[in-house]
DNA sequence: GTCTATACAAAGATAGAC
DNA sequence: GTCTATCTTTGTATAGAC
């Protein structure tokens, strides 16, 4: 088939930034990772590395943005606690290495024209998420503003969550803070 | 003077590991922004980037925890203010490129061994900055385990918030999240 | 202890046969 | 379109003069 080996290059892609990031990750292991031959990578993305990683983050992106959306929105509460369940699993990845493939593609190490347009695919794929969260919320009951504002705290959890459960090695972190954000939403949001 | 050079370096690789990760960053980079020479690395670190890299992430640590352990702690909200407070500045950094020292040396590259010796020290650095926030927590009249939950909590929203304002090149979603931070903690904690 | 020069490996990027 | 082979650059690591 024709784009299958183009789709499995950047399967790969996504799985070495998430684990190695984007300046760590290196074509041989995406090649070896995705059986393609060392030609097929300029073939396919004539851009080099800039551009199968931007293609990567931005599927990616699109990926985990679709599960955002499907959250149900019956009340503020219930909310954070399926989203809280929804990246548990996701967390849990963190704890053995793998990581936010969005995030690695933020940290720069090149010339500056790709660092911007890589950072400029990272900052779609989170405004994306947010906006889907924030949706979300409005539909259960939430104003926009604050909508928007728990939007972006529950995504710098997600993302915060990665990074000390990738150091430490475990989800407790992941737990402990799920803890706190259960206590004050229940106290805020509370439909009693 | 001796360990000046020495001083000298390691400041030099923690500015790199923020701005570039520790696959991304190069002796080249260090030796240029310390004005070192080329054979002062193996001189002063026998052990390489690895042991450059550990020494560096290691001193960021107890500097961030030292702050940290200076926060007032009148009562709860009190605290979650002046954490937020302190940390704006250091997350504005972010926006221009400038990250966690500590998270990126989380993100694994080359042989397992060196790997898990730089989880290690990522893992104490962060667990000294729970610590220190949890004990200010408790003077300021936390129970233990709430006070822990919500270190963890608040150090899991100042490592998502680096990484979601470098994306975006802004300190706004900062400022969303803290909005929601304090509305929550306030209707939580508010002494009245 | 500080510096210059260099060896060695790995990465990204190309060329061209099939 | 797919594959093999190779060029060029960069980075880590080391040797040895001063």
């Amino acid at each position: 088939m024709a784009g299958d080996t183009r789709d499995r290059m950047i399967d790969a892609t996504v799985e070495a930034l998430r684990r190695r990031g984007v300046a760590g990750m290196s074509f041989t292991e995406v090649l070896r990772d995705s059986g393609a031959a060392r030609g097929a990578i300029y073939h396919h993305f004539p851009g080099g590395k800039g551009q199968l990683v931007a293609e990567a983050a931005s599927r990616n992106g699109r990926d985990v943005r679709a599960n955002l959306a499907a959250l149900p929105a019956d009340d503020p509460l219930a909310l954070v606690e399926s989203f809280l369940a929804l990246i548990r699993p996701v967390v849990e990845c963190s704890a053995t290495g793998s990581g936010c493939a969005v995030a690695a593609v933020t940290i720069a190490s090149g010339e500056p024209a790709e660092n911007a347009s890589l950072r400029e695919v990272a900052a779609t794929a989170f405004a994306s998420w947010t906006d889907a969260l924030a949706a979300r919320l409005r539909v259960s009951g939430l104003a926009p503003d604050a909508a928007t504002d728990l939007a972006t705290t529950l995504l710098a959890l997600l993302e915060g969550a990665q990074v000390l459960c990738r150091a430490e090695g475990s989800v407790a972190p992941f737990d402990r803070m799920t803890r706190t954000a259960l206590d004050l939403t229940r106290t805020r949001y509370a439909a009693r």
